[in-house]
DNA sequence: CGAAAAAAGTCAACATGGCTGACATAAATG
DNA sequence: CATTTATGTCAGCCATGTTGACTTTTTTCG
């Protein structure tokens, strides 16, 4: 098994410092990549909802997230059934940043499944869940399926809003 | 894809958190945990191959380093053939924790296997190499069957020294 | 209506673990 | 003997995590 266990310190190394490199030249880290990535996937997502996701405190978020919001990549709107709320989006530049960040974390993942064979992208999603805590799968699962659909239906939707 | 970006960022988390747990009882962090993990797998190793495994500065490993090795996990001994280099061991103290560290996320990685069925250990090892940068994977791959083979000199040995 | 709870933001202070650059010492090497 | 190498150390900086207290706005509920 330690081999497993160095291989996953290695394989996350790598993995991370696709982005590192492209937060550098914004003079970003890695907390501000976390926000990127989930609020693109759960546009007007709220505060809360971030905080639970991410697992750190309120003002560990605050900085970056004021950060990303002064510098036009993330907006913050009141809720309009609630407003308290501040919900997230990103701007159109914030996506493109988000995009290319997954674009990168893509390339590398897929590069990794051609070389596996043809059934590699279903056992390695059986082992990532595998490998996190019992309590914690269905959340995440659902957090994914969720971020999913929402994204489908903005891109390929049945009915339009208003026409 | 980007459900395979979350997942491995969900998994990781979660794989890292099991050591963080322990380590707070004794006051130490994620960095403390990364120089027992290799001292360990390589008794005796220089601090110039520590740093290359680590990727990170003299700064920061020596910081760490020293707290070890004042607190008796970590013992640095001048090497014999050149005696500027000192050589990194841990005590039975430093071992005993560093084995309880490849306990737990060993636990958490058969767990997963089992869960994944017979073929998944073969499949996961290759995955994850092949997460890694192709230039960084044969030094990788050959600094674990070295480390596998010297721990199986210990444990096993056909002749010992001296007897 | 008014009290309590919830969502968000903010402040001060602190810890960990990265980083740079410079410098010191001891020992090996040519 | 000069240079290089291995290590250690100092001072200081940055990113990102933490706690605890407090405020404002708004919703919810008795």
């Amino acid at each position: 098994m330690v081999d497993l266990i160095e291989l996953f310190f290695f394989a996350y190394r790598n993995f991370v410092s696709d982005p590192d490199e492209v937060l550098q030249g914004f003079g970003f880290g890695r907390a501000h990549h976390r926000v990127l990535h989930f609020v693109n996937r759960h546009p007007g997502m709220r505060v809360t909802d971030l905080l639970d996701i991410l697992r750190i405190t309120k003002q560990s978020l605050g900085r970056v997230l004021r950060e990303l919001i002064d510098q036009g990549f993330v907006d913050s709107r009141a809720g309009s059934s609630d407003r308290r709320q501040r919900l997230l989006f990103l701007t159109p530049k914030g996506e493109a940043l988000a995009q290319q960040f997954v674009a990168l974390q893509s390339q590398r993942i897929a590069r990794a499944l051609a070389e596996c064979g043809p059934d590699s992208r279903e056992m390695a999603r059986r082992f990532l869940v595998a490998m996190i805590d019992p309590e914690d799968r269905s959340p995440i699962e659902k957090l994914i399926a969720r971020a999913d659909q929402a994204a489908e239906a903005r891109t390929a939707p049945r009915t339009r809003p208003a026409g």
